[in-house]
RNA sequence: UGGGGCGUCGUCAAGCGGUAAGACACCAGCCUUUGGAGCUGGCAUUCCCAGGUUCGAAUCCUGGCGCCCCAGCCA
């Protein structure tokens, strides 16, 4: 274990740690991360990504194995594969050349299907989807036998061969496990092991005509993998007794199984379910739209892989269910990287524009300033001042409130790197009343920001000149819901009730600084005063740039006026 | 008398019989050429409840209460 870099501990990290000091599977730690390949990833599979990448990462000869738990050739497409590789390396874990799938052990399934039908521990069923439902029971009365149950294990052999053989039409049979009926635990109710389904599988092709059921393919994949502990969610717990039978009965490897909860996050919504809803309906622009928790969607928001890994630190690993985490921590740590790397830049969402009337027509110069105050090692970069400015339309106000520190008429204000300026007039719209210009004089000697009479001015404002800013279009993203709960809702309403109407602001005709000509889709910047900002990596052109807010900066303007 | 699991600050979460970590959020102040960042301080006399054991209990025992999951030939 790194000892320099501590993990917060949890109650996992404290089983491993016992079943190494009492030499528990000879010391090893072998995890693995199981998606199936029917979806995309979002941040609660980061979650998981995180703790079996992470523990294989810390502890000494760790590893971790990526697996797609592809069983169901219905509902899987290879297409998502090449999507969930790049979003597991994209949070920045490695799988080296282990990279399985479920299918790899169709065959030493089958042959362990055999195994228990010889042991007389599986037997082929011939009743209907229905009647296996009826002969289940219920919650709190047992089930009963299947007439088929106790077949001979010849016939069940044969029976169960010619299953493979495709004699079968789909549905026809199953072969289950020869459990207990009655048993309080509706997993151990004899569970289907493999069902007929005459279907082409994105790996095994028309190979197999019977798939295993996962409780019958996770936990021999899990054993063959050599995996020592499999780490999965709550729900799986009481299927736990299940896979421990079946390794049991089949005398091989037994990984052990921890459980803990999944992640849940304030104003959104992680089930696929609901996500595939909210794309196919058009609420959002795809899976990788940028208000969705998908790995996807926060990338191109313009999350860094290493936020979501100190988020997923954060919230820790337990089993209480229901926690739902406050989407202020993953914003916090989203903020606290970038803070450290983004470069800051000017750039003005709502336009006002401004004419220094003591500055010399046609001047320009070049005034300097710092990239990132908080790296030195950014350096500085060189900006355009003239005589006509645009400033942001908030930092101005004609009848400032209390403790409005920005621009007002008669009011001096800094502009950033740049110069003293005092507000000497308002040009309003006749008919509007709309502001439409200031008129401001500059103090020459206060270039660079600073007067060397040494007053002081309360507030520091951001601007860009007129005629050197770019035209950009800015999303503007808020959270997708605008409740924390988004389940939350009235007698008969739905969770699409809670959408937040203004998750998406889109402005045209934002100015930016000139420097920011030639930025890469995909780069971060720090908009001085305002937020976070990437240049989108789908519709961002030369031309026509876009840019996307990741997070805000924290307000505190904001939350002193809302009182 | 179906089975399984969980209940520690607004939120997430440590704690494993020795007298309630930390983070987020929030509040107050300092500082500031970003009302950003940073810094300082505040924020659970109490751990779902009630009994019991003990010198000592969030931790052990007993009994309640509340919440969640399970009846796919999905994963």
């Amino acid at each position: 274990m790194s000892s320099e870099n501590p993990k917060p501990s949890n109650f996992i990290r404290a089983i491993i740690d016992e079943d190494i000091k009492n030499g528990t599977f000879q010391g090893r730690v072998h995890t693995r991360f199981p998606p199936e390949p029917n979806g995309y990833l979002h941040i609660g599979h980061a979650k998981s990504i995180c703790l079996n990448f992470g523990i294989a990462n810390d502890y000494e000869g760790g590893l971790c194995n990526l697996r797609f738990d592809d069983t169901n050739p219905i509902k899987e497409e290879a297409e998502y594969i090449e999507a969930i590789k790049e979003d597991v390396r994209w949070l920045g874990y490695d799988w080296g050349d282990r990279e399985y799938y479920a299918s790899d052990y169709f065959e030493q399934l089958y042959e362990y299907a055999i195994k228990l039908i010889k042991d007389g521990k599986a037997y082929v069923d011939d009743l209907s989807a229905e009647e296996i439902r009826e002969y289940r029971g219920t919650l709190t009365e047992p089930g009963k036998e299947s007439p088929y149950r106790n077949r001979t294990v010849e016939e069940n052999l044969d029976l169960f061969q010619r299953m493979r053989a495709g004699e079968f039409p789909d549905g026809s049979r199953v072969l289950r496990a020869k459990i207990d009926m009655a048993s309080g635990n509706l997993n151990m109710r004899d569970p289907v092991m493999y069902r007929v389904l005459h279907a082409t599988h994105h790996r095994t092709g028309d190979k197999w005509c019977i798939y295993p059921m996962y409780d019958w393919a996770h936990g021999q994949s899990d054993s063959i993998e050599g995996i020592t502990h499999s780490l999965c969610t709550l729900e799986f717990e009481d299927h736990r007794p299940l896979y421990d039978w079946f390794i049991e009965a089949l005398g091989i490897h037994h990984p052990k199984q921890i459980e803990f909860a999944r992640l849940d996050l304030t104003y959104t919504v992680m089930s696929k379910r609901k996500l595939l809803e909210l794309v196919q309906e058009g609420y959002v622009s795809g899976w990788d739209d940028p208000r969705m928790p998908t790995i996807q969607g926060l990338r191109r928001r313009g999350y860094t892989p290493e936020a979501i890994r100190d988020f997923a630190e954060r919230v820790g690993i337990a089993k209480k269910r229901d926690s739902i985490a406050d989407i202020a921590m993953l914003e916090h740590c989203l903020r606290e990287d970038l803070n450290r790397r983004a470069l800051r830049v000017m750039a003005v969402l709502h336009p006002l524009k401004v004419i220094i009337d003591n500055y010399p027509e046609g001047q320009v110069e070049e005034l300097e300033a710092v990239n990132n105050p908080e790296d030195d090692s950014a350096g500085t970069r060189m900006i355009p001042f003239s005589r006509e400015l645009y400033i942001e339309r908030d930092d101005f106000r004609e009848d400032p409130p209390k403790k409005f520190f920005r621009l007002a008429p008669g009011r001096e204000v800094r502009l950033k790197h740049a110069y003293f300026i005092t507000c000497t007039d308002v040009v309003k719209d006749e008919k509007t009343g709309e502001v439409i210009e200031l008129h401001c004089t500059y103090d020459p000697e206060s270039r660079g920001g600073a007067s060397p009479d040494g007053r002081k001015v309360k507030g520091t404002l951001h601007w860009v000149s007129a005629a050197h800013a770019i035209d950009a279009e800015v999303r503007l993203y808020d959270h997708l819901f605008n409740k924390p709960n988004p389940m939350e809702v009235e007698e008969g309403g739905n969770y699409k009730d809670n959408l937040n109407p203004d998750s998406l602001v889109t402005l045209t005709h934002c100015k930016v600084e000139p420097s920011l000509k030639n930025a890469e889709p995909g780069s971060r910047y720090q908009f001085l005063r305002q937020g976070y900002f990437c240049v989108d990596t789908v519709d961002s052109t030369k031309e026509k740039l876009v840019f996307n807010r990741t997070v805000g900066l924290r307000d505190s303007w904001a939350k002193i006026e809302k009182k």
